[in-house]
DNA sequence: ATCAGCATGTAAGGCGTTACATGATTCA
DNA sequence: TGAATCATGTAACGCCTTACATGCTGAT
């Protein structure tokens, strides 16, 4: 396992839920985790690709008409390797929130421009909350289920913090207007 | 301007506060943007250069006995450049939240784990959430200068979201018991 | 004297994004 | 028939981190 980033385990995360191929891997990433890691087709192909040679996934293709299907499945060395990623407690949080960099330096324009880049950034996250509390509002009955009720607790931590940032925008507004 | 990356206008927003080096642009950035954003030596030197290319920065050497310091000051062209980046309403907000991944993906192993690292989250948010409100505290009686405000927003920021991750710890926490 | 902090830089490597390239299928 | 979606991949490039390299200064 000399290899090991970051797309090697949410690849590994997912496929221990359920069996997928490259182009599914990337719409769940889309639907879910985006709200807190990325992925491209550029890094998911590759990683796949990569875990295979390690043993840590295993493809199967199959063919549907004329159109080839990938699919992958984890391994037992896989879980295993998936295991020891979350027994290890340091984890890394990087952010590059380029709106906190915009309030940040705010002060070198004027502060309809600061009040503009907060009403933007108020507009986003108010719609990415929309789909977040739908997220959670499906998992909320399911969440008996041990994964289910992981994926729940992460929509919650999505909709609390962006429900804090909605606040805080409102906040902000009201300072600079007086 | 050519390149514009997003060290550029870090840089460019500290400097346009105040005149600096790059070992001075290295601990602002360690000690309140390091929040939403990060430098490096490796990063920041380089970039200074560029800056100085392509004239957004001047450089002015002073000899202090034998140590050689560089102390960077914007220009008319930094500044202006400053101000256009935010004039464009578009921000990009990448995180990379490996403890989401932890939480999202803790299925895989034992609510024992999901717990832990839990906790591990918990204790260095509480750590941080100290040293953003030390900042507003340091803040709050000199806001009333324009590029404090800012500083201020941004703090408060931090203190309100850290607090909802704190809340969402708790119960989350208390979820994974029950 | 020695160690932490001041101060500036370079080089290699890692990892990710974007754009490109290709083609099938489904639905309006 | 044309657009959206399914499906897999490669190549170039961008940007950042880590490690390395060097040397001064001030405090204990």
């Amino acid at each position: 396992m000399a290899r090991e980033k970051k797309i090697h385990i949410v690849i590994l995360g997912l496929l221990n839920h359920e069996d997928l191929t490259g182009y599914d891997i990337k719409k769940r990433i889309d639907e879910a985790i985006r709200f807190f890691w990325n992925g491209s087709f550029g890094n998911i192909y590759p990683a796949l690709k990569e875990l295979e040679e390690d043993k840590l996934v295993k493809s199967s293709s199959a063919t549907e008409g004329a159109r080839e299907k990938i699919t992958y499945h984890i391994t037992a060395k896989g879980k295993k390797a998936l295991d020891a990623w979350l027994g290890k407690t340091q984890a890394s949080n990087e952010l590059r929130y380029e709106t906190l960099l915009k309030i940040f330096f705010a002060g070198a324009s004027d502060r309809e421009t600061a009040y503009r880049n907060i009403e933007v950034f108020e507009e986003e996250v108010r719609q990415d909350l929309n789909i977040l509390k739908m997220h959670r509002r499906a998992l909320e009955p399911i969440k008996e289920e041990e994964d289910h009720l992981y994926y729940y607790l992460t929509a919650s931590f999505g909709v609390d913090t962006y429900e804090a940032y909605l606040k805080w925008c409102e906040k902000a507004k009201k300072m600079l207007k007086g």
